[in-house]
RNA sequence: AGGUCUGUAGCUCAAUUGGUAGAGUAGUGGUCUCCAAAACCAUUGGUUGGGGGUUCGAGUCCCUCCAGGCCUG
């Protein structure tokens, strides 16, 4: 049973909330983290060490190879999987990937899988072609989807693209279809001061590195090609960079720093407007004291025996 | 001290022969149904270092002060 969530900015704190969180609640935590389900990864994805786990089981997390693709529909799939083999035990969803979130609540349109080819095919049409010519073939074929897409939104034209020539159906006509959700449960928006969570990003960019991040880097594109899917999360390209030299390290520290910022406020965009979360506000200082409202609010929710 | 160059949005820089200030980026807001730590969209900022002068009109010309760089001593 999924008691609620925990969700919030990056290095906002929501690893250590999170623990104490299930501890008091008896629960498991589940990860809802698009980067923390890979091995390998545990500096630049941020994984909670054993003594930060504090004894407390955590699911989807480290569990895949670097070079493996995944989903959201497999993140469902797997939440699904695990609450149907435990059925008495309680789970505490953990973690800042939005999309997780909602199609686990709302369920997903029923997509059949793309072929990989299929991507390949359209990428190589989009290199030779120009994403322009992508966007009005998609816009010729489906022009619900066409009009709606902005003409440099490569990501989703590609995606309307591989939908119709797989299935030969519009994706536009999938869209407001939402199948297998778990229904809403309680969601916890941990936030903090702006220029706080800010300065802790930056912080935290340092003591990633400190901890090693450059090696585990040079690890991953010893034992794997450059652009698996675990590197394609914030920092790991710089520090390649670094790594063959055409980057200084003191260079590439702020870039990696502007681009979490930046990927931080994008999350809260996200809560804000698509998450229907109850809001909590913390500041430093009083983190460990600030747990009994979170508390409160999940054992609010809970029935009584 | 003398000479010389520079001073435009938080940052990096634009602005034709003087015509009344624009980009990128940051910041801020937003979008989001199988790559989401992704992929996009929108938008706020400037008494052009201060003061004075010439001119119908000055970021652009002149004077002066301030700040900084470089060269000489």
């Amino acid at each position: 049973m999924i008691i609620g969530a925990l969700v919030g900015a990056t290095a906002v704190g929501k690893t250590r909330m999170g623990v104490a969180i299930a501890r008091e609640l008896n629960a498991e935590i589940i990860s809802t983290d698009s980067r923390q389900i890979y091995a390998e990864t545990a500096i630049g994805s941020s994984q909670p060490s054993k003594e930060d786990r504090g004894g407390i089981v955590h699911h989807l997390m480290g569990f895949l190879s670097p070079a493996q693709a995944y989903s959201v529909a497999a993140f469902c799939r797997d939440v699904h999987d695990l609450v149907q083999e435990n059925p008495d035990q309680a789970f505490l969803l953990v973690g800042g990937t939005g999309l997780y979130l909602q199609a686990l609540m709302l369920g997903l349109s029923p997509l059949p899988e793309i072929e990989p080819s299929l991507r390949v095919r359209l990428e190589s049409i989009r290199q030779r072609r120009g994403l322009a010519f992508l966007h009005r073939w998609l816009a010729h074929v489906d022009p619900v989807i066409g009009s709606r897409l902005s003409p440099g939104d490569s990501q989703r034209i590609l995606r309307g693209l591989e939908v119709y020539l797989q299935t030969g159906k519009l994706w536009s006509s999938f869209q407001g279809m939402r199948q297998g959700g778990m229904g809403s449960f309680p969601v916890a928006w941990m936030d903090r001061p702006r220029e706080e969570l800010y300065r802790r990003i930056d912080l935290r960019t340092h003591s990633m590195v400190r901890m090693g991040w450059i090696e585990e880097t040079e690890h991953l594109i010893k034992n794997y090609a450059q652009d698996v899917p675990a590197l394609q999360g914030l920092g790991y390209h710089h520090l390649i960079q670094v790594l063959e030299g055409k980057v200084p390290l003191d260079q590439a520290i702020p870039e990696i720093q502007q681009e979490t910022r930046n990927y931080a406020k994008r999350q809260l965009t996200w809560f804000r407007n698509k998450s229907s979360a109850q809001y909590f506000l913390v500041s430093e200082g009083a983190e460990i004291a600030e747990i009994s409202p979170f508390l409160t609010f999940f054992k609010s929710f809970r029935k009584i025996p």
